[in-house]
DNA sequence: TATGAATGAGCCTTCATTCAT
DNA sequence: TATGAATGAAGGCTCATTCAT
């Protein structure tokens, strides 16, 4: 046992399932029912017992935030993937494609970040730093579909991730409907094409 | 004496004006924190005594629909008023404007209304005429630039209502700069338009 | 309703009752079990819902304090109407017995309040306010009996009341033999003295 | 192959270290923030797990008894070297003020020990044992210095016992400042001297 | 009708205790 | 024996809703 906790040890192979029991619950039951869904219903969902959901996660907060970090990093990486590909705006599209297909659920998560409560702040700075990596991730993406012509020139990475946010608010309201997704999907994406 | 048992009797004048403060109160809450703040501080705000919130709307579902019917009421007549306005491809961009602009609040009312509770039946009855009003004061705009050949001919009522409220989710992420939320805005309306 | 809460209004009739209830029960129980008992059973003793409680008194800590406090106000009294009796060292000793006596619970709520809760700030500041004007009271007491001769000269407040606390406490430990508590009182009150 | 079986055997070596460092531990903290401090923080002080604890006092309250027999064994150790002492007034106050000086902590434990709780049983048969040694050492402190005329006549061990943890919890409410805790030692000191 | 005190279910969090590893 | 993850009963507090005044 080191006497600073800096490396802490890799979890014992029952929590670590316990662990990513409540991650999939969470995120699951924050999709469904958004963030305010209570910690109690998380648990039983993971089928663990509070007490298990507040060892791992020691505040509510803390959990909320690890799912949301969860989430952007795994756009960051698709972000990534797509920095090298041959045909810049191509690859600005489909991401823009799949970073909003992944974030319809029925809540997304910023909406749930209650400014007001000041224990969500501490969540804003993690989220932030996993913002951070996105942003430049996508800022690679960007401006290289912009100097190929792609897209208008006015356009910043805000720009962009606002418009993820409302294009995936959309679909949700449109509903499931394929087709009528496709054809919001490609409003957005037409808006941002040099015309 | 009342004029018929039939209809609800009209509410005593003071009744009635306490109607409209909790309203506006709501309103105001509401906007700027969203539909999770509590009944309390909209009776403070229209300082009036919690109880007589509950006597005009038996629920707090009923007044979060109140407020939002309300909402829908407003834009339809912004849209009917633009009907018969002379270019017709101005006329429904202008709408889209107006109503994206109205609509850019901190949270969404359908975020707040928990479709699973049985008691929310009544409140999507009322929600749904005012909706179907103004469904139909779009497609009369709708339909009107789509012959005129400024939107695409693709587009549905659904489409424009489900862009209206994503493009108000992107400018409520984007913050209060003006140029950026111009710049948001114009993107969807050129991607709404005929390419 | 004035705009500004400036001068909370006198409560209606049954809150009043129900205030002083909830001050007794706390009293009671605080006496017997400490302050750690759990609101839920100062409300059972009340015979009040849990929120009626949080109603009156808006933390535990603030019940606490107004327990603590309205005991400090109500020896302040006593030193107050020994003020001006004949006799000085007379007064002063009077004073002394009778407000160990009171003192005299299974949990001083001295020993209640925990410094390292930082909710328990908040207590000290009200209470330091009370005990400001208990000081003032027994300094007068204790300055006119070191000068008439009957009190040890080196003596402060701040020493009479730790003895006085610390008195009680051990009559807490002594149990509840008259015979007993008159004795360990005397052992204090003689040291008191000059010799 | 242990001794006998009736006795419990004796704990391997390193058990008892384990042993030696919660009881450390468990002083340190109980000393410093009260026996309302949480067994985790013990253990963590100690530097073993959660579950060690537990295998060594199977009860919180167990542990507390524990520290608190221990203290009290101390103590009578020192009552028991004065024994002998030349001049017996002067090893009756000597024992009081170590004695009392001993006992300064924040929070006694007699306060943390819930009578109530059928769990305590074997815990105060424990602790009466050792309050009875130590009953029997102050004694031959207390009677040689009354019969050499150094303390009142009437007073009793139990009154000794509650004056020195009264006196204790004076000091504790006075604070660390040298001179004020002479000061009140020696009021209740002369309180206890034939005058 | 209006008032606002009372109610009590529900939420987040802590912590003594148990038990699989 | 030691470890530390899991358990679940409280505890403090909030807030929609009810009801006596």
């Amino acid at each position: 046992m080191p006497p600073t906790e800096s490396a802490p040890r890799p979890l014992r192979s029952d929590a670590q399932r316990n662990r990513a029991r409540i991650l999939a619950a969470a995120e699951e039951i924050f999709a469904a029912r958004g963030p305010s869904a209570s910690t109690e219903d998380i648990a039983r969902r993971a089928d663990v017992a509070i007490g298990t959901v507040f060892r791992h996660f020691p505040t509510k907060a803390a959990l909320v935030e690890a799912v949301f970090a969860g989430r952007l990093r795994a756009i960051t990486e698709q972000a990534a993937a797509l920095a090298g590909a041959p045909d810049p705006g191509e690859a600005f599209f489909a991401f823009f494609a799949e970073a909003v297909r992944q974030s319809t659920v029925k809540h997304t998560f910023v909406d749930a970040i209650d400014d007001a409560d000041p224990a969500m702040v501490a969540v804003w700075a993690v989220v932030a730093t996993a913002g951070a990596d996105l942003r430049d991730a996508m800022d690679t993406l960007l401006v290289r579909a912009q100097r190929s012509g792609a897209v208008r020139p006015d356009i910043t990475v805000g720009d962009v991730v606002a418009l993820m946010i409302g294009t995936a608010r959309a679909l949700e309201q449109a509903g499931p409907d394929p087709a009528t997704q496709d054809r919001l999907r490609s409003v957005v994406a037409d808006g941002l094409r040099r015309h």
